[in-house]
DNA sequence: TTATGAGTATCAAGACTA
DNA sequence: TAGTCTTGATACTCATAA
């Protein structure tokens, strides 16, 4: 053999690859075969054309973009709840789930945002409604106030007092009271606001 | 600035496998 | 039958010479 002279590691690396491959593809069938490496052949180094310059490189690569891809499938099957109808999802099946869990997710958005736009308007009605019990509470007590200083009898007083809570339609209790005029004179328990929102419940 | 070559990425077709 | 591999063609990017 004219080419028993001594052979480096990437040498011997090269041939083992080379005959791997010519054995594979001899085994499938291939029509081409994979260029010998330049120390095993004998012929002068031609320039090689450009797309048979680096098969091996170029197979390489395309391995790589293969691999890429499956990485990228895995990821999305991540992702996408694919069920477990099925132990094996074709790509196909994982993109055409993909694509309705995308249509999903974009309805279920529309209609979180209306939500949020309906309970936005919701919260401003409310607003108003307590802004104008609010003061009208306040208009009463005031009115009481003055006429308290007008009159001496304390119980007639009291029982105006339970009068605007009526009014009011929250009930009578003291601490009722106490708790509508607190120290900004704004303080209502909103869970009795929500009871007795009839008004504006049909907005909801 | 433009032409050109080299390297790289992507795609599609055909063959093969599990 | 879906997935994988090889391969050729083509597009794209970048460096360099004219």
């Amino acid at each position: 053999m004219e080419n028993s002279s001594v052979f480096n590691i990437d040498q011997l690396i090269q041939a083992a690859e080379f005959l791997d491959r010519r054995e594979r593809e001899a085994e499938h069938g291939y029509a081409s075969t994979a260029p010998m490496p330049e120390f095993l052949s004998n012929k002068k180094k031609s320039k090689p054309k450009k797309s048979q310059g680096n098969r091996s490189t170029h197979n390489e690569l395309e391995k790589n973009r293969r691999a890429h891809l499956r990485y990228c499938l895995e990821k999305l099957k991540d992702i996408v709840p694919v069920g477990s109808e099925s132990s094996r999802h074709t790509t196909l099946g994982l993109l055409t789930k993909a694509k309705s869990f995308i249509r999903m997710l974009e309805d279920r958005e529309k209609k979180n945002h209306s939500t949020k736009v309906q309970l936005k308007k919701t919260q401003q009605q409310l607003q108003k409604r307590l802004e104008s019990l609010m003061q009208g509470q306040y208009r009463r007590q005031e009115r009481s106030i003055s006429e308290c200083s007008t009159t001496t009898n304390s119980t007639t007083s009291s029982n105006s007092e339970s009068d605007e809570v009526d009014i009011l339609g929250y009930g009578s209790s003291p601490s009722d009271t106490d708790e509508s005029c607190g120290s900004d004179g704004y303080s209502v328990d909103s869970k009795r606001l929500v009871l007795n929102s009839s008004p504006f419940s049909e907005s909801l």
